[in-house]
DNA sequence: CAGGTGAGTATTGTATACAATATCAATCAA
DNA sequence: TTGATTGATATTGTATACAATACTCACCTG
């Protein structure tokens, strides 16, 4: 049993180990929308059976984060109406985070939260786009681990990550950017001075914004 | 491959039906909270090999349904911290869930809603406790599907059977089914006349009601 | 040239074998 | 009697083998 890089260990179970690699290349946008995820390719590549592989992608693929076609798992390419209901899901669960944080959010935690903003605009005109995206991906983390209902965070990040597909169009143009650290901006410093009508506000904002966006996304993939 | 009963077929994967088959074990309380889920008698019992059982079991787990023990799984017996949790989050989605009710509905919809109520009325004086619980289990089924947004239907029913471990033991008294057929009345008068707003506020006075029964619960598990 | 047909191939679904490890009980010493 | 130690056992984690199936593409026929 010989492993190719450092990556995987043999003191956690290797299933999860896989399940957060892919996850994590999932966030940052390392895998592109379409693109199919093989079994056994994936665990040659690894260095690992195909059984622990086998069931990262089951998993991922119920959380949803990877759709089943007739011949195994692909990265899923939405509809706008699939993403509309994603959107409508965040827009029950993410508001009442941001009230919780404003409450319950130490001011480490606050501090770690601007770090990833002030991380998030350093990347702003990076040529490669991943950097952006990157960043992008690890402040939401952050924003959403700021209420103290572990389970309510996990759902959001699940309901987030599921967005990948249309994010990743839309982080691609500058406007989309720029749209993205704005609205985040505003929901630092609401947090910050424990405003929550002002985080809820500027969140609302984004996702209505980003609604908007959904008809040029609708002609974009139909092309 | 020799299979005990008719259950289980080969025409879909063995893995799903496996999974159905628990999950809808565990709605209807055929599963005692705290009892443990063993792969290998599992897959005895049911005539197949560890293989989809063990994957059915993964997603459970994973779906939040089954809690993971240093050997295996069981059913998880919850803290009345990690019950409060999952009741937020059903008061985030549920009332969204209701409101489209109400507008989306088909009559159709609301009939089979009405009879499923009418199945719970019958056995609310069962004193075979499972023939309640599998009726009520199924009125929650059919309304949580009442609004069009599949991925919300799917999200709240599953921390609506999160809460499966408190509710058989809230349901095993009279009050407590009491409660649940009163609201479920309630309920269901609301949205077969199209009344949004009094559909949320009898679901949220059941929620209120049952968050206080938790310190009951508090203390029954204590002992 | 269009369209169906079939063999070959790629890929998953299930079964089983083996390895690793936590749990349990019995034994022994203090 | 109690606590630690250790061996057996139960049970999961991973690897691999085999079966089933859907896709590809070349070929043949009209």
């Amino acid at each position: 049993m010989t492993r190719s890089k450092g990556v995987i260990v043999q003191s956690e179970r290797l299933r999860d180990q896989i399940y957060k690699l892919i996850r994590d290349d999932l966030r940052t946008g390392a895998l592109a929308p379409g693109e199919r995820l093989v079994e056994v390719s994936l665990a040659k590549k690894l260095g690992v059976s195909r059984t622990p592989v086998r069931e990262a992608l089951f998993q991922l693929a119920s959380d949803g984060l990877l759709a089943e076609s007739s011949r195994g798992y692909m990265l899923p390419v939405h509809t706008t109406e699939e993403i509309r209901d994603r959107l409508e899901i965040r827009r029950l669960l993410e508001p009442e985070i941001l009230r919780r944080a404003c409450e319950e959010a130490s001011s480490r935690q606050i501090k770690s939260l601007l770090k990833a903003l002030e991380e998030e605009k350093k990347h702003i005109d990076a040529e490669d786009a991943s950097k952006f995206i990157g960043a992008n991906a690890n402040f939401r983390l952050v924003l959403l681990s700021l209420c103290k209902n572990p389970l309510l965070t996990r759902c959001a990040e699940l309901y987030d990550d599921q967005f990948q597909c249309f994010r990743i169009w839309g982080l691609n143009e500058p406007r989309g950017r720029e749209l993205a650290v704005g609205s985040h901006e505003k929901i630092c410093n609401a947090i910050k001075d424990r405003k929550p009508a002002a985080a809820v506000k500027a969140l609302q904002q984004l996702l209505d914004r980003v609604e908007l966006m959904l008809e040029q996304y609708r002609d974009s993939v139909a092309s």
